[in-house]
DNA sequence: ATGTATTAGTTGTTGTTACAAGTAATGTAT
DNA sequence: ATACATTACTTGTAACAACAACTAATACAT
């Protein structure tokens, strides 16, 4: 049979469909744009910032490496490598924890609580112009649902959910 | 409205905050996700995937260069990488455009239209099963309205809203 | 105590992406 | 016809991320 009438995104409905192809394309396009801000501003990824913004909010602004990883949605390498970075560049400064000898503590130094206090209100701004304010308050609330209920399936440690995950 | 406030993410209601994190969540999530189940069960990013769709679904199996790279959301130069590596996987064949010689044409190969054929269905579920699914009719709808709202300001040439954005 | 498994983190390798610079064809104005 | 600007694309380089392999400390079982 021609394929020709079954595109090779199949299996939704129509309406299904026309959400999905919108979705992803913002999907795609909101990293960039927090990227390129920051990037521009101050220097640092979206991810750095979000890296030193959990750090800032911790009690004693310090957190163990696996907790921060899982704070900010990456694998445990990634943060390594970044957090390794940042110490370079005296952002943050790492130590051994002293109640359990394999962990690692990641600190914010006094520079790097400036540089996030520098960085957060252009940073806001952009959410706030991009994502917010385009949105009307009921709409906030859908998405904050519709986010709710994504990552009970997306989030691998369920972190974000106090629910039971299914086997992995 | 505007609040100027000590703490990285300030300036949002407490709403809109938790909303905030719950989306940038979702979108740091669902890229990875979607990358690998396709190069697991396909050997694809999502990005080759979804060049391969729009070549698939055009006249011919030929888009121009810059054509695929806005229907891609993505940059001439990386689109450029991306097809070369494509070329030499035999996926897709690229020849100067003969009524404008500055111009390449992409075109997807017989391997190529057989390569998305395959990938596709896996994708789908993947998505029906993490992102549809997961949504009532009604939060899909929604998704969908939000999305559009987004990319009214995302969206650099509007090219996924045919019709005149509102007023702005 | 000793051996094994698990947890915590780092490092190396490989591939991808972004950005900037370069080439070539085309359009436009004189 | 010549000069200049713009468009379309490619390529080089440097940063970044994913994955796998590694080290070290702790927990558990006998």
């Amino acid at each position: 049979m021609d394929t020709h009438e079954t595109a090779p995104v199949q299996g939704l409905n129509p309406a299904q469909l026309h959400a999905w192809m919108r979705f992803v394309a913002v999907v795609e396009l909101v990293p960039g744009l927090l990227d390129s801000q920051l990037q521009r501003d101050s220097a640092l990824s979206h991810f750095e910032y979000y890296v030193l913004a959990m750090l800032s909010e911790a009690p004693n602004r310090t957190l163990r490496m696996t907790g921060l990883s899982s704070m900010t949605n990456s694998s445990l390498p990634r943060l390594s490598h970044v957090v390794k970075r940042l110490e370079e560049r005296g952002l943050v400064k790492r130590s051994p924890c002293p109640t359990d000898r394999r962990a690692t503590n990641a600190a914010l130094t006094e520079e790097g609580w400036a540089v996030v206090q520098e960085a957060a209100p252009g940073h806001v701004r952009t959410v706030r112009e991009n994502v917010i304010d385009p949105l009307t308050d009921e709409q906030v609330a859908q998405l904050d649902a519709i986010s709710n209920q994504l990552l009970m399936k997306l989030d691998p440690t369920n972190r974000l959910n106090p629910r039971a995950p299914e086997g992995a």
